[in-house]
RNA sequence: GUGGAGGUGGCCCAGCCUGGUAAGGCGCUAGACUGCUAAUCUAGUGUCCGCAAGGACCCGGGGGUUCGAAUCCCCCCCUCCACGCCA
């Protein structure tokens, strides 16, 4: 959410950010119409507030006939309160769901572009391999080997889900805790929040409203499955003012994360989209001053375990158009899959400045006199494991259908070297 | 799930029975005083509207009663304790 006095001052700088964003820009206007209505409406009710105050106090003081007119009086001042604040209610409403469907501004380096294609590509690392045999997918692969059961998955959940098996089940799990691992090296502290979260939490880091359709919601319960652990773990410090000291609060989480992926086809295969999946999360929060170097660490953060992983990738900056709702600044990292020849997004790493804080009401003591701030809110994956798995199966297959399992993940794995003889 | 106790500015806590401007303490900040520090005294220390003067709002959330609700009534949420059930 933005600060309604940065709207009040200059819409048309948001005019043109909704523009850049290739967002409509109805939602501006419905604000600005909405807001000025409220704030006509606040000043009435105020004043007649105020009317009432000073007169029902005197009623305790006065007997007789002067006090039932007064009361008779007043009675009427509070049932035109009554109808301005029904108005109130009905605008604040229009006003908030308006607020809440403008997206962050994007920062000055972000560049300005339609959709994906213009994004840009910072730089790439690492070497794609030279193949002496035709590179397989990791589907076909993980079948051979037989450690992703895609149909056993599918008979307990549907399409969309799958059931990773021997090597393949260990291999997610040392993913897990290398990540994790690494993390806490870095300066993470490790947090193991609940997999299901409420309607505040969903509302705090702006997934409610605009990804509702792509979240799972327990109906009876008002309660979402995980989409992504940014919620959860954000949402741990939801309403606290902290103090100076406390800051940078970092936190890596672990946790299963649940994607409708509604309306999307499937033009994919295997285990590149799917509906629930695992994901390590890196979340920081920080002082405004400085933010945006630290979301440059916080991608070195993911970065460091793709090269340690000796994966070749690259680094997007997302364009205006491409960037998600909440974000001001966004770096995706992509993964080169052979078998699939393709490029596949693996990490975001994202600033949001104030936007979630706003929302979710994070807030620190810049010094002890001084009036509490926003805090500003960063996250990126580190990373998620399908699509590393993809990578790791289609980047480390031999010719003879083994499986080199990369030397980092070794001691997770109890020294093992190879998947599959 | 049942029974009980609770939820009041950053923190603690009074007020609720008996409706009438939310008391006090701690912490923090500024000023005064003081060789320094401490103590003490004074003021400030939530949100919103307003250029300001000023005003409104805030007692877990939502309704209701009333001229007027922290206080009375109804519904819901959360915390703690006990019991029950359970991996």
């Amino acid at each position: 959410m933005l600060d309604v006095n940065v709207i009040r001052e200059d819409p048309e700088r948001i005019r043109q950010m909704l523009r850049d964003r290739n967002k409509d820009e109805s939602v501006l206007d419905r604000f600005l119409a909405a807001d000025e209505k409220w704030r006509a409406l606040t000043e009435e009710g105020n004043r007649l507030r105020k009317v009432r105050n000073e007169e029902s106090l005197k009623i305790s003081k006065m007997k007789g006939d002067e006090k039932s007119a007064l009361i008779a009086e007043m009675k009427k001042v509070s049932a035109r309160i009554g109808e301005i604040e029904q108005e109130m209610a009905a605008t604040e409403e229009a006003r908030q769901d308006a607020i809440l469907n403008i997206p962050n501004i994007p920062h000055p380096s972000v560049p300005i572009g339609k959709d994906e294609n213009d994004n840009v590509v910072v730089y790439e690392w690492g070497e794609k391999r030279v193949f002496d045999f035709k590179p397989l997918t990791h589907s076909e692969i993980a079948d051979n080997l037989g450690i992703i059961d895609f149909d056993r998955g599918t008979k307990v959940a549907g399409s969309g889900f799958y059931c990773l098996k021997g090597d393949g089940a260990r291999l997610e799990r040392a993913l897990v805790s290398y990540f994790l691992d690494r993390h806490r090296d870095q300066g993470y502290t490790e947090v193991f929040p609940p997999v299901v979260v409420n309607r505040a939490a969903v509302i705090g880091t702006g997934q409610y409203p605009n990804l509702k359709d792509d979240m799972y919601h327990l109906e009876r319960d008002d309660m979402w499955l995980n989409p992504t652990a940014e919620v959860p773990v954000t949402n741990l410090l939801q309403g606290e003012i902290l103090e100076k000291s406390q800051l940078p609060i970092n936190y890596t989480a672990y946790l299963p994360s649940f994607r409708r992926e509604a309306g999307k086809h499937s033009d994919t295969h295997g285990i590149i989209r799917v509906h629930e999946f695992n994901k390590v999360e890196m979340v920081r929060f920080v002082e405004p001053e400085g933010s945006f170097d630290v979301l440059e660490r916080l991608r070195m953060d993911a970065e460091e375990l793709i090269r340690e992983m000796k994966l070749p990738y690259r680094v997007l900056l997302l364009c205006t158009g491409d960037m998600s709702f909440s974000c001001a600044k966004c770096y995706d990292l992509e993964m080169y899959a052979p078998g699939e020849d393709r490029w596949l997004e693996c990490s975001s790493c994202s600033c949001f400045t104030d936007f979630q804080a706003r929302r979710a009401r994070i807030k620190y003591r810049p010094a002890p006199h001084l009036k509490s701030e926003f805090v500003h809110t960063l996250n990126g994956s580190g990373l998620a494991l399908p699509r590393t798995m993809v990578a790791i199966l289609e980047n480390y297959q031999n010719k003879d259908g083994t499986v080199t399992i990369p030397e980092v993940l070794r001691p997770y794995m109890r020294g093992q070297e190879v998947i599959g003889n």
